[in-house]
RNA sequence: GUGGCUAUAGCUCAGUCGGCAGAGCACAGGAUUGUGGCUCCUGAGGUCGUCGGUUCAAUCCCGACUAGCCACCCCA
């Protein structure tokens, strides 16, 4: 058997790439107008980390993470999300000393034990950021037009940003009865999920697809109904600067969080064109998790990206990939010596260029150069080295010049610009 | 963890009611003594996912396993 990667691991292949890294860049560029900087994170962390913030009760951790002993017996965890560690750093660190306000990304693998399926993988990755200690709702505002926008930079388009608050942890408990009391009364109509979430996560069943739920959640009681008077107005406040920015929104009352640390706003990117995995990009206020992790009480609001589900989304052309520029066809072994060191001077000049590396013949050369996607070919033969010319081919237009094989690369730059 | 579907050339898939294994695409060479894409010709490429069972004979029928996809749960 021959060996094969992990289960929900994936290669990300040469033809791909490009797009990752077309991502990677659109990140980084809107990122840096926010005022963002990157942080980058260890892979692996003390189990603790995640089982402390995102919750005893999630499946996340109950049963999703890649957790073992290391050599010394300390349990480690495989990150399963990025905001945990991000927190971690940004105490241990002291990062809060150092400005009033903190704005970090990050670029990486997670990793969740779960069954693979369409854009939800084993290892997959996020692109998230954060912004520390910022409690106003204008900051709330700003990050959710920084996702905004980061998505029209890619070029995507038919998204749909909806935004709901869960309020503090006093108008949750409140509401949390509240759904308990009023689900309770029908429990038979719920359906055998739903009766599972109502000892386990009442909220959950506001999330759940089944059309006899459905049915019983038009009357339910809505979470916005219970906010306290300072997360009622920071929710207004939210929307209205949302409005102010001219970001389109939707208030969706019904969505819910996975993770136990959020508070107050909640938002979602999603998508009708992913299947069962609708959300693209994730998020929410987190005003207590500093202090879960010994840190001073530090306001935090935060989102992160899935990238393998934003790549589904982007079109199937060749766009985000650089051209090469320069394929040098050598026809024999003086041709060759003397091409490699035109090489060596075109790709000083920043010239991205190739040639082949066996003998092979002019057509079966052409092919290659037309197949890798070369603007133009290099021609050096015997009729050429002994008249100490090269001719250069214009692989689109296919008109064909002779240069000085004295000084070919400065010709090559000119013509080809 | 649960369910459905799938597994044959590098890729997408036909196929044999059980009897020598097929196409398209891709690849290589040629038609064009040194010029790519289009066309035509030729060629190379297979333990028919693995293991076992039935049979004179299994890629095909049966079983188990493994892997992949999709969905549930849940989530980016």
């Amino acid at each position: 058997m021959k060996l094969t990667a992990i289960k929900g691991f994936n290669d990300i292949l040469p033809v791909e790439s490009p797009k990752w890294q077309y991502v990677e860049r659109v990140a980084r560029e809107i990122f840096h107008l926010y005022g963002y900087k990157e942080l980058r994170l260890p892979i692996l962390e003390k189990t603790p980390v995640f089982t402390r913030s995102i919750g005893e009760a999630t499946d996340i951790v109950e049963k999703e993470m890649y957790s073992f002993p290391d050599k010394n017996g300390v349990s480690l965890t495989m990150r399963p999300e990025g905001t945990a560690p991000v927190v971690r750093s940004f105490v241990q660190n002291v990062l809060y000393s150092k400005n009033p306000v903190s704005k970090l990304y990050y670029i990486g693998p997670m990793f969740r034990y779960e069954r693979p399926q369409k854009g939800r993988y084993r290892q997959f990755h996020q692109i998230g950021a954060e912004l520390f200690g910022a409690p106003d709702p204008v900051a709330d505002a700003e990050m959710m037009a920084m996702v905004t926008h980061f998505f029209q930079a890619t070029g995507i388009d038919r998204l749909s940003l909806q935004i709901n608050s869960l309020g503090c942890d006093e108008c949750r408990a409140k509401f949390k009865a509240k759904l308990i009391e009023y689900f309770s009364k029908d429990k038979g109509a719920l359906c055998e999920n739903c009766a599972r979430r109502l000892e386990l996560n009442p909220l959950r069943i506001l999330d759940c697809k089944a059309a006899s739920c459905g049915e019983l959640k038009k009357a339910a009681p809505v979470i916005l109904d219970y906010l306290c008077i300072d997360c009622s107005d920071h929710f207004s406040a939210v929307k209205d600067h949302l409005n102010n920015l001219e970001v389109t929104y939707k208030v969706n009352e019904q969505m819910v969080r996975g993770l136990d640390y959020y508070t107050r706003t909640t938002f979602e990117v999603t998508t009708d064109m992913l299947g069962a995995q609708n959300a693209v990009a994730a998020g929410g206020r987190y005003d207590k998790l500093c202090e879960t992790f010994g840190g001073p009480k530090t306001p935090a609001i935060g989102f992160a990206i899935g990238m393998e589900r934003l790549i589904l989304l982007l079109d199937d052309n060749d766009k985000y990939s650089l051209k090469p520029q320069v394929f040098i066809a050598a026809m024999g072994n003086d041709a060759r010596n003397v091409s490699i060191k035109i090489l060596k001077r075109l790709r000083a000049e920043g010239i991205s260029s190739e040639m082949e590396y066996s003998i092979k013949s002019l057509k079966s050369q052409m092919r290659r150069a037309d197949k890798s996607g070369y603007s133009f070919v290099l021609i050096i033969g015997d009729e050429e080295l002994k008249k100490n010319l090269a001719t250069l081919r214009n692989m689109a237009t296919k008109e064909q010049t002779e240069l000085s094989l004295e000084n070919p690369v400065d010709d090559i730059v000119r013509f080809i610009n």
